[in-house]
DNA sequence: GCCTATATAGTGACTTCCCCAACAAATAGG
DNA sequence: CCTATTTGTTGGGGAAGTCACTATATAGGC
């Protein structure tokens, strides 16, 4: 490692815990960070100059002593712009630095093939009004997008996205030149972004392994590995919708057979609850729950035959890959309250080698807007990541919205 | 992080390549580490003085230009020994920084029941003349132990060893006192040792994320994560044998159905391929081997067809963990010419969102000897990663074997 | 209200480590 | 034998973190 690479490091390090932590005081720095007063004294002064921090007097006194000043983030130091394509909605959100959510706005959207185009059209309209509406002064850090696909990081490729019917869509170009933002356009899968967003806002704060299931017309998996997020060799990693669980099963859309989504997904759910196929899309659940809700048994007994099989899925990942946590998004996440118990005992059901109760299985914390908050943290690393190059830099092609 | 912690890390850093990739120039260093030509040579020198590595005269000439000398590892500096608790067989070795393989010794053991005690002293007597046979001089830095079981790392602590028949048993502990070694005795996986030779000294040279599946009695799985060993929030990861695959299938030794070691574990291969039930043990594989060199059909459909559920296996690995290389090892080693093409058959049955030519499965390049390996090089890795403190520390309690 | 103990900030000297530039050394090729 | 090229060596310089000392601000006891 070179040596100019330290300072970028602590700089990052520093910046890092004020963001996920909110403010805290030098002398908290001092401590977790295990460096010297002197250089969180130097670290801060350099962050502050570059206007991403700013320190107040502390607040309140906790034991004799000097107050040591409260060092925060300057949510409009490093403001970005979420969107979200998924399934059943879009929705575009501004955040800043430290997590400061300034507004956010989902559009329902029937289940027709959208074109590309259209979409990225659609979001740019959406997006307008928030970004205008951003504090004066604020630094457009850069956009992050969520996508219910398989994605390619480096470029924003959306290779692959079924419910979208969407097939090698240069998504990440497309944005920067419908939103008139030059770079610093990331893009990334939903599971991925649920995943680092529960991790770091939501249930799975303070956790370093965890998998966020991501149920919507599929399932994925959004993993986080030692506190990071884990993608694999090209980030297509926890792509678990089509992995084989019971080849006696049902053949999936995907032309396989048993695939996991096929007995745990939402059309699975629609089949075990006996819904008329009337009753499509976004109804499925709602109508579920709604059922499960005034107690109707073969509600109840269909979405505990596909908590079941989540379950049993879930042990699998649990073996593979020994997380402390599952956090379960999405359907999931709306029928919890009914699921759980079923999906405990289908986990129960694989062996497994490590003590059960070394995993929890949760709800997500942040629920239908998990997603789109991780795009909004994504967009955020790139300046927490490189404190020094990134501030100062706006995004934004021309002023303006 | 810390001043210092920036000197540990390129001395790290300079160590492991040269403990990796063999010796190399100085300037060779200087390129592939991006620091200055004086910092290598104070880092080289540091090295050396502390007797981890020895310079020779280039012995090379590519082209004009001052000769760069070579650095090498000196194995002697720091000698560790390898041991490995097997199903079949037990084995030591002791080899030296740089990968030197200094002696190897294998045993086979028939399936029985043996205690930790009987095995930990067999161990130390085979151990022994290894030991006695290291150049004078040598500095024993480590010991690393693969178990066919799942171990707890930070301490050895054995849970689970189902082929050995152990059950929480502290192996760690018993090999230190049985040898007379007063710390750094390590305990890991097989399956996740043999990912790490491979990895190191094996086909997996290079190659940033890749899983070895070591098929002995059951299935486990190592995982190398961008050039690290995953593990998991306990040690856990991998333990793939008994995720489920196939509901409607056969039970389990361990009580569940349909696991993927008892659909494509040795005593399916066994009944797949119509052996009788007298045959077992390591005469299994033998046997299956034998018949199928010999062109035996039936021998054949046997083998593709467990080949097949080891494929489908490993579709749900590649969907999973997105890894760049599936490495074979143990049974699978052994049949692999007759099985390959039915793994890649069953592989691709699974629907793979990433291209699928983007992932290889082979064989594996140390064959029985991965875990083996893989322990020497973990009992290495501490003298590695922090090269200043390791050095000269002999972790012999007392002189002599 | 004042004093003391306690915790923390500020400051400047110091050390470590890496980088850089100039120079020296060793080789290939003409 | 000379030149171009590459690399080791050396000493100066700068950046970053550490340390010791001093200053400051609070809590609590008298």
């Amino acid at each position: 490692m070179a040596a100019d690479e330290l300072r970028r490091h602590n700089l990052a390090t520093v910046l890092e815990r004020v963001h996920l932590s909110g403010p805290l005081s030098r002398s908290d720095l001092t401590v977790t960070t295990g460096l010297n007063r002197s250089t969180i004294a130097g670290l801060v002064g350099e962050l502050s100059s570059l206007g991403l921090v700013e320190e107040h007097p502390a607040v309140r006194s906790a034991g004799p002593g000097r107050p040591s000043p409260l060092v925060g983030a300057r949510p409009e130091s490093a403001a970005v712009l979420a969107l979200e394509l998924s399934v059943d909605s879009i929705a575009v959100a501004t955040a800043g630095l430290g997590g400061h959510l300034y507004n956010k706005l989902r559009v329902a959207r029937p289940r027709e093939r959208f074109s590309p185009r259209e979409t990225v059209q659609d979001l740019a309209k959406l997006a307008e009004p928030l970004l205008a509406s951003l504090p004066s002064g604020h630094n457009l850090a850069g956009v992050g997008a969520a996508v219910a696909g398989v994605v390619r990081r480096s470029d924003g490729f959306v290779h692959l996205a079924p419910n979208l019917g969407w097939h090698n869509v240069q998504l990440g170009s497309m944005l920067g030149s419908e939103l008139g933002v030059s770079e610093r356009v990331s893009v990334a899968n939903e599971a991925d972004l649920g995943a680092l967003a529960e991790h770091r806002r939501g249930v799975g704060v303070g956790v370093g392994h965890l998998i966020y299931l991501s149920g919507e017309v599929g399932i994925g998996a959004g993993i986080i590995y030692d506190g990071k997020p884990m993608l694999g060799s090209a980030g297509y990693a926890g792509e678990v919708g089509h992995t084989l669980i019971n080849p006696a099963g049902r053949r999936c859309r995907c032309g396989a057979t048993g695939c996991w989504e096929t007995e745990a997904g939402e059309m699975a759910l629609a089949r075990a609850a006996r819904l008329p196929a009337s009753i499509t899309g976004l109804d499925v659940v709602r109508t579920v729950r709604d059922r499960a809700e005034t107690g109707d048994q073969r509600t109840l007994a269909g979405i505990a035959e596909i908590g079941r099989w989540l379950g049993l899925g879930i042990g699998n990942l649990i073996n593979a890959f020994n997380p402390e946590l599952i956090v379960l998004g999405g359907i999931y996440h709306a029928l919890y309250p009914y699921l759980h118990h079923s999906v405990l005992e289908g986990a129960e059901q694989v062996r497994l080698d490590a003590p059960a109760e070394m995993v929890e299985v949760v709800r997500s914390g942040l629920g239908p807007d998990a997603p789109l908050m991780g795009a909004a943290e994504m967009a955020l690393s790139a300046v927490v990541t490189d404190p020094a190059s990134a501030a100062g830099h706006s995004v934004l092609a021309a002023p303006g919205g």
